[in-house]
RNA sequence: CGCGGGGUAGAGCAGUGGCAGCUCGUCAGGCUCAUAACCUGAAGGUCGGAGGUUCGAAUCCUCCCCCCGCAACCA
């Protein structure tokens, strides 16, 4: 049984979730489920990223003990997914014991490998913000939040020899062993190993940074954030720990999904520090994008931040999950609108899947038709195997495209029948015909649809009164001679706006 | 001269050399199995602008205009 190792970025927990968040989630949630359909044994890691001179300074202001509030925000995403029917396998939190020894033991390798040197960082300091400030932040010379000047200084710290690792990297890329979708950021990625990947600070002084990972056999200094949360993908496998077999199992990751925000890291300096360790790479990276809403940059001030359960209570969880995925480019910014929300949903999944599944059903309880195995495969011909390509190739869109042109040749297959008026000419023969036909074609479409809205299609197969045990090797027979179907329910109700 | 993405029908998008396409919306017709759903047809575009290469350009080249990201120690 081929393994799927799938990862996505675990979320910085200094606040809570966003539909940015949900986003990564559901695409992840059906790569994972398509695997899951293909038979191959998955394994999907999900987290939260905790330390950090951000979550330092939140808890403080906010007067919280900082493990506190780390395990208060944590939850808020362990609930989201829950919310979203996202399953992950192992939820990764870098503040747990055996993250940190793991993330030590990739330091060590490193280490071990010469790429780990001391050098002083210079920086303009605030004392106000306890940060280092970037010089484009300043106003007139001085912190924008407390308007001093901040000082110059100088502080020892650890690096990572990255420049080291550019051209292989670029090779890397080049000969797609590290696959990057789509194929602008794998350009992106390629022009900034061109123009050369620069060496990284790689940890702060324990009195600047106080809330990490302790650097081995360096009382005075902590993890910057890269050998910290990068770390994740393989301590989450128990890298470091008492227990490596699922270590060995799953990785290399076959997937791992990340926003176009922090592909520089992911592609550059995650992997440089595998190289370094001598661990294997990734061999692929998902990049999606964000998501705007109306239009416009979410923001708490411009008041338009879309709370997904809100959406979820009006039209149900499925109907999201169908929106991002089929709305929203995959590897490309999109846009959340509530009027779009509403055309998307009565027209794709109302009208075409739902209304489909309701006539079909109706007919065939009508006219009390024995459903006979046989299936006209002309018009199916391809849909799973393009279906199968754009998944594979990081397009969920033009994957739930190509289902929904298939349901269209099967709602364009009633008129053309017309099985209502076969019935009345005392045609049964090809009306039975016809509508086993259209019941396995439902059947078919559903299968394919399930990485994205499983509830509803568990649903579906309820109807049909199939066991929704679903696999792809379900598309290679056809339903059983004699088979009795349920009745269906609207599978998605009209919703007043 | 920093790097990159984009400007195609009312809206949202696909389309990298060969009659300009899809979805939604609009208009007209059809059907009655179905969630007033479904099907067919029509209207609607000088493919951001100018020039060039070519038998032929949305697609290649040059220049210009406009929008949006990124510019590495915030993740």
């Amino acid at each position: 049984m081929n393994k799927f190792y799938l990862c996505n970025a675990i979320a910085y927990v200094n606040g809570k979730p966003h539909m940015g968040h949900v986003l990564e989630y559901i695409f992840a949630d059906a790569i994972r489920r398509y695997h899951i359909l293909k038979g191959e044994d998955v394994f999907y890691q999900n987290g939260t990223d905790e330390h950090g001179s951000k979550i330092y300074k939140t808890a403080k202001d906010q007067g919280l003990e900082i493990q506190e509030m780390v395990d208060k925000n944590n939850q808020t995403f362990v609930n989201v997914c829950k919310l979203l029917n996202v399953e992950y396998d192992v939820w990764i939190r870098t503040s747990s014991d055996h993250h940190k020894k793991g993330a030590q033991k990739l330091w060590s390798k490193l280490d071990e490998a010469g790429d780990i040197y001391k050098d002083s960082y210079e920086g303009l300091y605030c004392v106000g913000c306890e940060a280092y400030l970037n010089e484009k932040d300043l106003v007139d010379g001085k912190c924008p939040n407390h308007l001093k000047e901040p000082e110059k200084l100088k502080e020892e710290n650890y690096f990572f020899k990255l420049s080291k690792y550019s051209d292989q990297i670029k090779d890397l890329i080049e000969s797609d062993t590290l696959k990057i979708y789509p194929e602008g950021r794998r350009n992106e990625m390629l022009a900034l190993c061109e123009e050369g990947l620069k060496d990284v600070s790689f940890s702060r002084p324990k009195k600047v940074l106080p809330w990490g990972v302790n650097v081995p056999d360096d009382d005075d200094q902590v993890m910057y954030v890269w050998c910290d949360a990068l770390s994740n993908y393989i301590t989450c496998l128990g890298y470091g720990s008492d227990d490596e077999s699922n270590f060995e199992k799953y990785w290399p990751c076959d997937l791992q999904m990340i926003g176009k925000d922090i592909l520089r890291f992911h592609g550059g300096i995650w992997i440089g520090m595998l190289l370094s360790a001598g661990i294997e790479i990734p061999k692929a990276l998902g990049v999606h994008g964000f998501i705007t809403s109306e239009g416009q940059k979410m923001s708490k001030s411009l008041g338009n931040v879309v709370d997904p359960s809100e959406i979820i209570e009006q039209y149900g969880l499925d109907a999201l999950r169908f929106y991002l995925t089929r709305e929203v480019p995959t590897g490309d910014d999109g846009d959340f609108s509530k009027e779009r929300f509403a055309i998307v949903y009565s027209s794709d999944l109302a009208n075409n899947y739902g209304n489909l599944v309701s006539r079909v059903l109706a007919m065939v309880n009508k006219y009390d038709v024995n459903i006979k195995s046989e299936f006209d495969v002309e018009g199916f011909n391809g849909v799973f195997e393009k279906y199968s390509e754009y998944v594979e190739g990081f397009d969920l869109k033009k994957a739930v495209e190509e289902v929904l042109r298939y349901l269209d040749t099967l709602n364009t297959l009633i008129e053309e029948t017309k099985p209502w008026a076969l019935m009345k000419e005392g045609n049964v023969e090809e009306a039975t015909k016809v509508l086993s036909n259209l019941v396995e074609g439902v059947r078919r479409a559903s299968i394919m649809l399930w990485p994205f809205i499983p509830g509803t299609v568990e649903k579906v197969f309820g109807y049909l009164n199939l066991e929704s045990n679903i696999s792809f090797a379900d598309l290679e027979s056809t339903i059983d001679d004699g088979h009795q179907v349920g009745t269906a329910e609207p599978l998605f109700p009209r919703v007043e706006v």
